[in-house]
DNA sequence: CTCCAATGATTGCATTTTGCAAGTGATTGC
DNA sequence: GCAATCACTTGCAAAATGCAATCATTGGAG
C-alpha cells in the first residue's frame, strides 16, 4: 500500500490494461461474490466456496481499491468492520462477467445450480444486464456515481 | 503435461471454472493475439509487445489445447513449424474479450491506436461481434465446427 | 471495570509459479 | 556441410501463493 502511480504498464492494449487489473484467478471472484450474493465484509468473502485465504484477501481488496474498482469504508455502526461498495468502474465489470458465465455455461462442468442465475439473465434478453447493474447503483452507490 | 483428467475444480460456479482456464495474465493475450494479429505460430506470439518468456508461452499454448481452447498441427509446408488454431470454443471467446476491450478503453489509459479496433467493433453495433466470429471461423476451423 | 469473542487484517514459512538466459534437437536454406 | 530457424526445454533466482498462527482493536457480557 505505498506506490501511488508507478505503473510501467506492459503495453496500452485495451485487453492487456485490463488483464493488469482483474487478470488472476480471484479478483473476479470477490466482485462476484459482490454482484451476485451481496457480500461486502471481509470475513463474507472468506466464507467463499472456493477458499481464498486471508492474505490474498486483503492483497486483493487493497489493490481493487487501488485499482478503483471498489471502495473500502467503516461501519458507521460497527468501527471494527469495513464495508467494501463496487464504484460504478465496478459495477461495469458486469457485462464481463455476463459473458463469462455465458461461455462457461456453454463449454465447462458448471453446477446447475449455481448456472441459474446466469441463465435467467440470459432469458432476461439484452435489458437484464442494464437492470441489474442498475440494481447495484441503488445499493452500492448512494445516489451519487 | 501429464495429468488428463484430475481436475479437481475449486468450485462448479461458472466465473469459477472460466478462470480456471484463462484467468491469469498471459492466455487471454494469446488469443487475443489469434484474433485480432492473425498470429498462429510460436515466434509471432513471441513477438507481441507484452514479453512473455519462451517457457510460460509453452506452458499455455499446452493448457489451451488441453483446455480445447486452441489445436495444434504441423504445418504441411515447413515440417518444423507448428501451427495453432483456435475451436470453435475459442472463438467464443471473442464476446469476453470485446468486453474487457470496452472496459478498458472506458476506464484505463489505452494506446489510441491499439484501442481502434475495439472502437470500430463498438460502432458496427451487436452484429460486428457476430461478424467478427463469423470471420474467424472462416479461417481457423476449415469447414467443419 | 475485566474478560472474551469477533473484526479486518499481518507475519512466517513452505510450496508453487514466474521470469530470464542459455541450451536442445530437428529441419531448412545456401 | 554448416549456419540459421523452428518449437521448445532446462536451470536457477525471484516473486507470488497457500496455510497456519498471530495481531491490535473493539464491542458486549458479566
Amino acid at each position: 500500500m505505498e506506490n501511488s502511480e508507478a505503473s510501467p504498464h506492459r503495453s496500452g492494449c485495451p485487453i492487456n490494461l485490463g488483464l493488469e487489473v482483474f487478470g488472476d484467478k480471484w479478483s473476479l471472484l470477490i466482485v462476484r461474490d459482490m454482484m451476485f450474493s451481496g457480500k461486502r465484509h471481509f470475513r463474507e468473502f472468506l466464507a467463499s466456496e472456493e477458499g481464498i485465504s486471508t492474505n490474498i484477501l486483503a492483497d486483493r481488496l487493497a489493490k481493487l481499491v487501488e485499482a478503483g474498482v471498489l471502495t473500502r469504508a467503516g461501519d458507521p455502526a460497527h468501527k471494527l468492520k469495513a464495508i467494501y461498495s463496487l464504484t460504478e468502474m465496478g459495477i461495469e465489470l458486469l457485462p464481463i462477467v455476463a459473458e463469462i458465465s455465458r461461455w462457461s455455461r456453454k463449454y465447462q462442468p458448471v453446477d446447475p445450480v449455481m448456472a441459474a442465475t446466469g441463465e435467467a439473465r440470459d432469458r432476461g434478453g439484452p435489458g437484464a444486464v442494464a437492470a441489474q447493474m442498475e440494481a447495484l447503483r441503488r445499493v452500492h452507490l448512494n445516489g451519487e456515481i
